[in-house]
DNA sequence: AATTAGCCTACTATATTAATAGGGTATGCA
DNA sequence: TGCATACCCTATTAATATAGTAGGCTAATT
């Protein structure tokens, strides 16, 4: 399942992308118009600006703005910092690679072998699929 | 991510779709062999009996035992018994759809386009997949 | 200086997962 | 018939993650 949190922070990237010039918004602008927790949303924008995707403005006329082109902003790079892995088990992730304990050997592994054909397929979905393509701007 | 019931489970069906005849298999020959929890499995192979992918005989020299053809078995069908939904977002599924409640509109929304172009393409994979494929006979 | 609005830490409620426990019931064989 | 085998079923629990809440701090603007 997605998180909400991903959920939110996809929606308050798009949000964001479609402001015509690069004033910043207020958390709480975003929160009314997407109905999303203020202080939840609030953590989920700090993480997207620690990770350089958005730049913030304290004070008056402050808020949060889109740092980079939308065009230049992969999900597949939003997806691993708001959700985690892309794959639905460890032992086939790119980078948040973890052996099973229980799995003597991965290539004899009926459930390794369909997770990462579907992690190939995702993946190539999220690598493709920018901001731009998301918000229509 | 995937549950372990899901993990554990498609373990057990290869296992049970590698025997050569439809010999009964007990619970704890497998539970050995792959390294899950007698009690866990138990659960799980009583899942799978009730949704007649396997069967099983009591008493002694009992046991489960694959009922189709492992070509028959389509992954998807497994997924959904033991994980549930295959999309990452209820709104962008197929047999277990929900609404957003937060989202006024569906088709203006960037998390549903993005998870509908997963769903296709995960759905392809577990569909054109058979539990043949993944045991190798 | 006062106000605005983001920054940061800590806490909590809820749900789900992954087991565990323990007894019940049908089957096969001596 | 009786006993052992092995599946059947319900209930409980521990651990973890998610989603949200509370509250105060700090920087920037006017």
């Amino acid at each position: 399942m997605l998180s909400k949190k991903t959920k939110y922070g996809i929606k308050a990237l798009t949000y964001l992308a479609r402001q015509e010039n690069r004033t910043p918004v207020q958390i709480a602008t975003i929160s009314k118009s997407e109905n999303i927790s203020l202080k939840f949303l609030e953590s989920i924008l700090l993480t997207l600006r620690k990770n350089d995707f958005l730049g913030s403005k304290k004070g008056k006329g402050g808020g949060y703005y889109i740092l980079k082109e939308p065009k230049d902003i992969q999900m597949a790079a939003v997806m691993r910092i708001l959700e985690g892995p892309i794959s639905m088990i460890p032992c086939v992730s790119l980078n948040f690679y973890e052996k099973c304990e229980d799995c003597p050997d991965e290539n004899a592994c009926a459930v390794h072998k369909l997770m990462a054909q579907v992690r190939d397929s995702s993946l190539k979905i999220f690598k493709n699929t920018t901001l731009a393509d998301l918000c229509n701007c």
